[in-house]
DNA sequence: AATTATGGATAGTATCAGTATCTAATACGA
DNA sequence: TCGTATTAGATACTGATACTATCCATAATT
């Protein structure tokens, strides 16, 4: 398809594709002289994934950029690549200057309790430390008891992911759990968010009724 | 204290202490006279929060003004106030000019399985329904097998929320709930990227040792 | 032949989240 | 009490980000 058909098709503007195609976040069409290309449905995919990762994940350019690399050349393994694709997501590390030897205590703390291994080289663990600094930070803090009740589910959930990895290749799988992990994410916690209102209604209405 | 003291003890810049204050998110101290004010704890904790909810939730200046504006005059009741705060947290509604009676068919078809009721006129509504939309637009829709295990194990977190609400007064009540929602969320992911490392490390290592 | 569409380059814009500067008033130490 | 430092409050400036618009030369379409 011509490039007026795909700004029709994905519902993005052409000077926005333009400014996607200069980022290198959507492969060129093919070119079939100086002036035309065309695109495919890779095309419009690629559009919905460039869009649900700005928009629903809430990456910047550069980071979808990066996630996109990853799954277009991965690292050597799935563990690595999946590891670099975390380190994409927010809530991001501020690298201070001459604080090189990080260690997250916090986060050491939780995986100990939970028998998973401590890497600070993992960017989840640095995620982890910070989100848990910060809700301490504000008044907040999270005990023990929460964590394993938190841990416990997520970790049932993360194992059904895991599980559920397609085995076709080994390019499908890596796509699946880098683009699985991000994109699953807004699901998981505006159910979240929609349960807490379901309850609070329940909760409030009983109140409501006892009064 | 004064606001170098302040400056101090928060790590927080005087010139963005200052433009906090502008903006509304910071109380201003007790004026002692035209060019001195002292400020306390609660400033100290105030800071914090903002940095907590801009830095690691990832909410604008904007957003974060409206969830502390609802922590300090909540609306008539909890559920109420904890759906405006919802509102408040992305991944945001692009209210499409001409479009006002909104449907979320997806989101409708989930909780409808799930027993939930089912009402546009909350935000986490609309949030679900272009999550789900956008994961399947990018190639990963997401099945109600999935779905199912999702939600079940969310709303067994939900359910230790909501349990949890501290009840000496409607004040700390309504914090919790909103900040908690807010401030756990990061939390809740992080352990889930864990996860997902730590499972991958596992079947990583049982491939190797199995070539 | 005239109009329209495209690729590629470049420049411009809006928003956001601070940062910096300035002034007048006040605090505080010597 | 003199002189330096600090502060509140107002206003202006900055850098990054994510587009958006314009221009041109070429080529496709009618």
């Amino acid at each position: 398809m011509r490039i007026s058909e795909l700004v029709e098709r994905s519902g993005v503007p052409l000077a926005t594709i333009k400014y996607y195609l200069r980022e290198g976040l959507l492969m060129p069409g093919e070119a079939s002289s100086a002036t035309q290309a065309s695109y495919g449905e890779d095309h419009v995919q690629r559009l919905a994934l460039i869009r649900a990762l700005t928009g629903v994940v809430g990456l910047s350019i550069q980071k979808t950029a990066e996630v996109i690399r990853l799954i277009e050349r991965p690292r050597t393994d799935l563990f690595l690549t999946l590891g670099a694709a975390i380190g994409t997501l927010p809530p991001y590390a501020e690298d201070v200057p001459g604080e090189n030897p990080r260690d997250y205590p916090l986060a050491r703390t939780v995986l100990a309790r939970h028998g998973q291994i401590y890497d600070p080289d993992y960017p989840a663990v640095g995620q982890l430390d910070r989100a848990l600094a910060a809700a301490s930070a504000a008044g907040f803090p999270i005990d023990d008891d929460r964590l394993d009740h938190y841990n416990a589910h997520v970790r049932a959930i993360a194992e059904y992911d895991i599980a559920h990895i397609p085995d076709e290749s080994a390019q499908s799988a890596i796509e699946y759990a880098v683009l699985g992990t991000a994109l699953y994410e807004p699901v998981i916690v505006a159910l979240r968010r929609l349960a807490h209102q379901d309850l609070a209604r329940h909760r409030f209405i009983a109140d409501t009724a006892g009064t």
